[in-house]
DNA sequence: TCTCAAACTTGGTAAAACAACCTGTCGGGT
DNA sequence: ACCCGACAGGTTGTTTTACCAAGTTTGAGA
């Protein structure tokens, strides 16, 4: 049984061409073959042509006009920057994406702002798994995760393995709740003397806090994340739009 | 000759499921129809019916299951609500709406890490514009904003007075440039012992700095705003639609 | 030189088929 | 009686073929 999922082919044609634009064989301001040149060229019917064309147009790519072509306008400046939604990355990238270890993992009496996130009472219980993310072999950061008792039932996330799923896959395929929308919350103290030891830094370097809950549509706590990032190794960084 | 254009078929069918997920008639959380009753209902082919869905998928109204169906979730509210892009605020809102003073305004030489974000030589001379923002008669953030020369000459960045106009409207009507997207970038560090007097904060409490580089649709820098903040007494909050 | 039709371009609609995925039901087995 | 697997029938995702509409450019012919 192979399983390996190849990618459609309208999506293998925007790489294709996203290539060809950023190694200058399309420069920005010519005009792109045309769609029957790139049905000859690639084999494929039009519909999926014009479905990669309309990907890139709505990324930034190119731009159309009907009765002349599509004109590259270049690698959309935005897209440089892959917009890093700290909150997110860590709710929905499998943990076998970043090497670690887990440092603690059961049920503990909530800090109170984590509660308050929780819509639950300070001091009283839920899940915490904790794990010391390793880069290049140095421990680089420490990411807790806190979910009501009631969601860590039935879940992987008492194992100590690394999980194989986002955490946002394994809750919804588990427990049938589904994100909708993350509320994050950046602040820097000082580091406690245990976080020093367990992320190898200087003790007078502050720590960039970042709090991610996540919610379900309306409006309930699911999960909250905290990661710790001593500020002299990392910064966040985001890209927007001007309204 | 009647050419008053019909919007496309699609279009008319995005209208016409974005009012009844407006009135109510399909709540959030509940199914939408299966594309073959509104193929039957509104009398229009698949790719037709699929051509809306995706746009209202795309725009945040719905989400879609392979196998299970398409779930409302109600009108995007997050594309409405400003998040605190703490960069956008500083860079469009007009200085009268926070009160302060201004410490420091001329040309000066750039620190390293302005100078990459405006892409010019360290220790090359540009405009600097700071002020102190107090609230509630305390001193509160550090405000700076770099431009390059030939961006300040001009204006009324000079002057001692509070900016009556955000700075962003201001260079456009005065030198034309038009901001398109923001990079922010944020760190936390500890306080020099000229910005402890400034701000009159404790010593070893760390500060927020928030660096937003606004730029054009080339990706030109334009100008870069800093913003320091005592890490006791603020924080960062934004909000985002989980993909 | 001017006019206009032909030949290009992209945009939109229709009809059909297959693949991948989810959910329930109906069995047979324990 | 209970559990579990196979299967049928639903859903969306992807791809193909076909045709027409609308905008732009070009060149042939008057």
């Amino acid at each position: 049984m192979s399983l390996e999922s190849v990618p459609p082919k309208y999506a293998q044609l925007v790489q294709a061409l996203q290539r060809r634009i950023e190694a200058g064989t399309y420069p920005p301001g010519s005009m792109l073959p045309s769609e029957h040149q790139l049905i000859q060229e690639f084999g494929v019917s039009r519909p999926t042509v014009v479905a990669a064309l309309r990907v890139l147009r709505e990324q930034g790519w190119i731009e159309s006009q009907q009765g002349k072509g599509r004109f590259v306008r270049g690698r959309p400046a935005m897209a440089t920057v892959e917009s890093n939604r700290t909150g997110q990355a860590y709710l929905t990238n499998p943990e076998t994406d970043s090497p670690g270890e887990l440092v603690e993992a059961g049920a503990v009496a909530l800090p109170n702002r984590v509660a308050a996130l929780l819509d639950a009472q300070p001091k009283s219980k839920a899940f915490l798994r904790r794990r010391l993310i390793t880069r290049e072999g140095e421990p680089s950061e420490l990411v807790s995760l806190w979910l009501p008792l009631e969601l860590s039932e039935g879940t992987d996330l008492t194992s100590g393995e690394a999980l194989r799923q986002g955490i946002r896959q394994h809750l919804q395929s588990r427990k049938g709740v589904r994100f909708d929308h993350i509320v994050e919350q950046i602040t820097a103290r000082m580091p406690t003397v245990q976080e020093v030891r367990q992320l190898g830094m200087p003790k007078n370097v502050p720590l960039l806090a970042i709090f991610g809950a996540a919610r379900d549509a309306s409006g309930r706590p699911l999960a909250v994340v905290e990661v710790l990032l001593p500020a002299d190794r990392h910064e966040l960084e985001d890209a927007y739009p001007v309204r």
